[in-house]
DNA sequence: GATGAATGAGATTTCATTCAT
DNA sequence: AATGAATGAAATCTCATTCAT
């Protein structure tokens, strides 16, 4: 029994795992239920025992990762640091995500992101968007960034230009080695920074 | 004659810009080609006398309006003005597509960033931002710009800044009057240049 | 007017000539309206001025030939000769048309004799074997071939062993040079000959 | 497990069944899947479990069918009798093949032999003529045929014969009762064998 | 007569999902 | 839990035919 719920979590997660590994191939539409039981090594039946469906698939992919994302945000977000020290964590922890699993970050930004399917998702992006928002602002309260600016919409172009560098990794237009991953972080948070300074 | 020539050129505009409509409004997958036709007011054969696919639609989609885009940064980058106005006027063309033509935004953004069947086109894409990395380095002879950032990857988290607050306007989640636009410009050239500078 | 005419009956030959290359090279349904418009070098909006439908094309095609072919068949079997040089001289019509126009016996062999479109020419196809039967109850009558056997069957015999030899040629199993088809000739009519004869 | 693989072994042959009767009355490119679906019970996606398209089908008709012809023809030809024998031995298989499965045979003479999509497999219908001529060949060097005659050519033209008689029945052109194709088969091997006597 | 843009019925094929075993 | 045969809705694309010019 014990050995069948470990098998059973296993094969869920094995699931999973090829999800990410399909959709990040060949794209959430490109990608066959059958391909990622496949990957799997599953009968394709197995999915919907697990599943409603592929789109809860992706979904669970969403919601489960995504939630890891936040509550790191979340902590850095509590620390007892400066702003701008905090907006550098964020910036690592999403450009670091990279190294780790490309995969995912592929399926995060490519299909969920901007995706149709996962409008109710959408509101849960914005949870990082607002701790962003939040961290800036209390950067201007402290008086270590420029209080002129829109904090909101900061947040938004300081996000973009992180996650277009993810999307040029993604699309392998940018060298992703170590030391490139360590450079780009170095660039991006300095650009945003210096932006943001008073 | 000269009615049919102009005729034709009608249904092929009309069957591009409804294939716009429809794609920002359902997402590429989502859209049929009997959607699109109908939207355009002709059978749907048609769309197959103008267009290989409806992949192709998609293509000539990018490659037309791309190319009007592309077309405009170079002239800013060849006018003679110091480099940060010359961001500035790149910025300024991206952001106030939106206010023409928010379908055609979407669908840039949403489809054509991200599609697998356009990986053809991302050498197109990457034209814009090697404009972009041009200028930055112009601006870096000058002295306008710090020396010690890499060009290209600031290129990639100016351009990703940017298109994070299409991103915002197309998910509805940012405002987009004619004020917010106006104010999202501002606070974005703001930021990235102030990042930039020496 | 008479240039009209001209042109207009050109045309129309020019359409017929351009369908039979093209349903011999890739089969009546293989072949495109278009694709025939095309080698004919005119509108294909044109073919139907002249035929009511791609089916008739093929209709016409059967019936202008195979009226012809009856014909000569017909004067063959007028002739004043005994019946085995008869059933010769038919063996040499059907045969040597195959050098005259190979495309056309590509479609009359391949499209039109088995064809279901053409139901209502089997009637016409009908009337070889039946001049056919006749040549050989006329041999059986002069005691020329043997009476036992059953002349209907033996005519379709005998047809379909020379239908086979343009049939391989068709396909391009069998040698076909000018030799080649004499010698298929000579073979042909003294195997059926020989196979008769009292 | 056993009925399970029976059924399934049921389905790809009813599928088959099925297709037969339905490309022997409507031909290959008036049959549509779901005729053929709907003749064998069961549902049109199911085909493409067992079949890679409908092409593959009537490919895999002829092939499985083929085989067995070519199997018996072969059996004939390692038997150890005079050729003439075997020549009536392959006639007779041929023959009588048509009152077991009309509409098989209709299909292999309608479709099959005329089909574009399986010119490839015209190398296994070479097979049968090589048999033959093999046969032809053996009763030349035995003195029991004429040595004068090419074996090849005839091997075509005794093949056509009887071919012919099949189309005339698949037609409904020549009676094919039983007594009638007894007559057909004394007509056509009597033809065949005086013909090619020494 | 001649053109070719326009139409739309229709066919194959795909694949997410179900369900009997 | 696990399998994979079976289902059938749905979508793209083709192409014969029509018809305005």
């Amino acid at each position: 029994m014990t050995d069948g719920s470990i098998a059973q979590e296993d094969r869920r997660k094995r699931i999973l795992d090829a999800a990410i590994r399909v959709f990040a191939e060949h794209g959430y539409h490109g990608a066959r239920v059958g391909d990622i039981a496949e990957d799997a090594g599953v009968a394709h039946g197995l999915l919907y025992h697990y599943f409603a469906s592929k789109d809860d698939v992706l979904r669970t992919i969403f919601v489960e990762n995504w939630g890891h994302l936040i509550a790191r945000f979340r902590s850095v977000e509590a620390a007892v640091e400066p702003a701008p020290k905090k907006l550098e964590g964020i910036a690592k922890i999403l450009l670091r995500t990279w190294r780790n699993d490309p995969a995912l970050v592929t399926v995060m930004v490519r299909e969920v992101a901007r995706s149709q399917q996962l409008q109710a998702q959408v509101e849960d992006v914005r949870e990082a968007f607002v701790i962003v928002q939040r961290v800036i602002e209390e950067g201007q309260a402290s008086g270590a960034f420029r209080k002129e600016l829109d904090a909101r919409l900061a947040s938004w172009v300081f996000y973009g230009g992180l996650e277009e560098v993810l999307t040029g990794w993604v699309l392998g237009q940018l060298p992703d080695s170590e030391e490139d991953v360590a450079r780009a972080e170095r660039t991006a948070i300095d650009l945003a920074l210096r932006g943001l300074s008073a």
